[in-house]
DNA sequence: GTTGAACTATTCAACGAATGAACTATAGCA
DNA sequence: TGCTATAGTTCATTCGTTGAATAGTTCAAC
């Protein structure tokens, strides 16, 4: 690919990324309930998949600060989403979990969320979604290494 | 595809979405000069690829209320790298454009992010970019018509 | 055993981005 | 003319983020 075609396709890129991201961000944040944000949605999400994990885990997940976490559990922590369980053998770790109410929540929009995607992944043959997503995990993997 | 394996695949999309936009918010976030943040970047970026756009075009592309970009609009007016001209016929409307230091930082981080993008693009054959660009921008075009 | 380095989580002040309602000014149509 | 729609701004409020400072804990080396 010479000089030219690259920047091109690069710019192409940039573009529907940007598209995509954003417009599917605005989208999602249509489903959630008045009284949670999309990175709540997110952090409760990622607590589920794992059953348990630390503040510091999430950090890394979600490349920011540890204090932006705690920032964020507070508030599902008073809203009564999120449970902190103390290690017993390291006390200075604290796991996090949701509670059933969470457990609950975050249940009913991973449907909602799954609805809509499905309903996009219509718009392409089997074929060429899994390639799409094969691309997608090994960028996803290539970024995860640095 | 039966119910199970969309469920699947629904889910590994999402997963793979997330891991890539939060590490390639981070490390864009890393390229950003002192005085500018990512956002307001993708702000200079999209008024420069258009030469002149108004609020309102922006606060659509970008799927933000109004407000959201006065306020953008105005650190990056202080700072000296946006213009503000008013439409001579109508004069409720006001284009923007970038000043000639906004058109040198844009151009300056453009590189950088060129530069970012490519080597992840070498990590993939021509062909396989090819086709997942492809797919990327239908998603695009499907998430611009909803 | 004590000390010191490394690590976990939290607090705090400050800032940027976003919302939504209220407002100003203008345009354009009936 | 007067009504309605539109473009942009202002304002109070909330959320997410940073980075520095802090408290408490672990662990290994001395």
């Amino acid at each position: 690919m010479d000089e030219q075609t690259l920047k091109q396709a690069i710019e192409r890129y940039s573009a529907a990324m940007f598209t995509v991201n954003r417009r599917f961000n605005a989208i999602v944040r249509e489903l959630m309930p008045e009284e949670l944000t999309v990175d709540q949605y997110y952090i409760l999400s990622s607590i589920r998949s794992q059953g348990q994990c630390t503040s510091s885990e999430l950090a890394d997940i979600f490349c920011v600060g540890k204090s932006s976490i705690t920032a964020i559990i507070a508030r599902l922590f008073d809203k009564r989403w999120i449970r902190r369980i103390p290690d017993e053998k390291d006390r200075r770790v604290i796991y996090l979990s949701l509670t059933e109410e969470g457990e609950k929540l975050a249940a009913e929009i991973d449907l909602k969320i799954e609805g809509l995607m499905g309903n996009y992944l219509n718009r392409f043959t089997d074929e060429e979604a899994q390639r799409f997503l094969e691309t997608y995990e090994k960028l996803a993997n290539v970024l995860l290494e640095t």
